[in-house]
DNA sequence: ACCTGAACACCGTTCAAGT
DNA sequence: ACCTGAACACCGTTCAAGT
């Protein structure tokens, strides 16, 4: 996010915990038992210090929140071999952040808290941009598609990783197997038709089908 | 949700607050005030109750908010004329479902801890399963296809609404405007290039846009 | 059957003071 | 400059008792 600022003299108390050691222990407690446990109250017990002293470091949750995908980004992203033929290059980058999201189910909390603005998935973004305008489109227009295809891929992983805890918690996974059990064949006929495959069909991973679907109708007679 | 329950013979202390009502108030205070500021303890108090008393009534706040979910469906979800031409009508049915949640802000942290499962907009899941299939699309890639719009859907409304907050909020929203100024157009040249419109750009309502591309490509040679 | 009061086990954040 | 203790103003939910 930001650099840390040049070596000073040092003035004043010597600090005894650092943005470092609060973003790893932060970083710890989030992948070994989620974000829901990740409080600053806790945090400050983990590294061994107060609530307040945190304070000292990030501005508030939010922040920490932020530097913590920032974190995420930077030790997983890694720049991988893209193909040169434009759209498969496109939709390469986006399977790239794609698993790269997937692969940290606490991220939703975050997505919808930030833009996807790390620095190291800007390489990403910079790849999906020029393939696109490689494929015929304005500038314009292909960061435009940039959106749809971020759009699509955010709403994928929350749906998902959603879906994927209500399952955990049985008494809820029931709700809609009953409002399909229940289809009147008559007014929702196709519904009813798939009824008792819906379960099976929305749990396959079909995002890069979709994402194929969405880059081929973006690049399209051009 | 669920029909109350047939008229039974009344035994014991009638009830003082309804379901229908912890409902309607829980529509104005989030309508009025934002999600935020929807509380068991607050709605308990407007209600003019104790928080205990709504456990009587629902189950759990999560459970609240996706009553209050179903509740705005039924409310304001009509069902409007639709195109004969199929993929006209999986464009407008997806369209309706876009207006009906972006015209509600706090819909974002329902989403996130709900599928789209209300009754009421099953209608619109059916036509647009029904418009991919008139395209030639089999039951169930078109159980996909609509699973594929409606990822699109979710995330344009859960990342618009998310930054539509942090614009209102000042300092936050010049962390992108910095590394956006800060781009080296040498290893992001697209990005560069595109920098000083990035905010303009990603503002610009594209939802029909992308929507159209990734109906296109759904449906494409078939 | 329905409601109440008190309590449990927490939150994020601010303030004033200490070293 | 950095950290601490105590407090503020809250949460959702449970339990045992009352009517």
């Amino acid at each position: 996010m930001s650099q840390p600022p040049a070596p000073r003299r040092p003035r004043g108390r010597p600090p005894r915990i650092s943005r470092e050691e609060i973003i790893g222990t932060a970083r710890r407690i989030v992948t070994e038992e989620g974000v829901g446990r990740l409080t600053m109250r806790r945090l400050a017990t983990e590294v061994g210090s107060t609530p307040m002293a945190l304070y000292h470091h990030v501005r508030d949750k939010e922040e920490l929140l932020v530097l913590l995908l920032d974190d995420y980004a930077t030790r997983t992203l890694r720049r991988p071999e893209l193909p040169g033929e434009p759209r498969e290059r496109v939709v390469a980058a986006a399977t790239a952040i794609h698993e790269a999201l997937a692969a940290c189910p606490w991220i939703v909390e975050v997505l919808t808290a930030d833009d996807l603005m790390s620095t190291s998935a800007l390489w990403f973004v910079e790849q999906i941009v020029d393939g696109l305008v490689a494929c015929g489109l304005s500038p314009d227009r292909a960061v435009h598609g940039y959106r749809a295809i971020w759009y699509y891929t955010a709403g994928e992983i929350v749906v998902r990783t959603t879906a994927a805890r209500r399952r955990a918690d049985d008494d809820r996974a029931t709700y809609r197997e009953q409002v399909f059990a229940g289809l009147d064949p008559a007014e929702l006929p196709r519904l009813a038709q798939v009824a008792d495959r819906w379960a099976p069909l929305t749990a396959e991973d079909t995002y890069q089908d979709g994402l194929r679907a969405l880059v081929d109708g973006l690049t399209a007679g051009r």
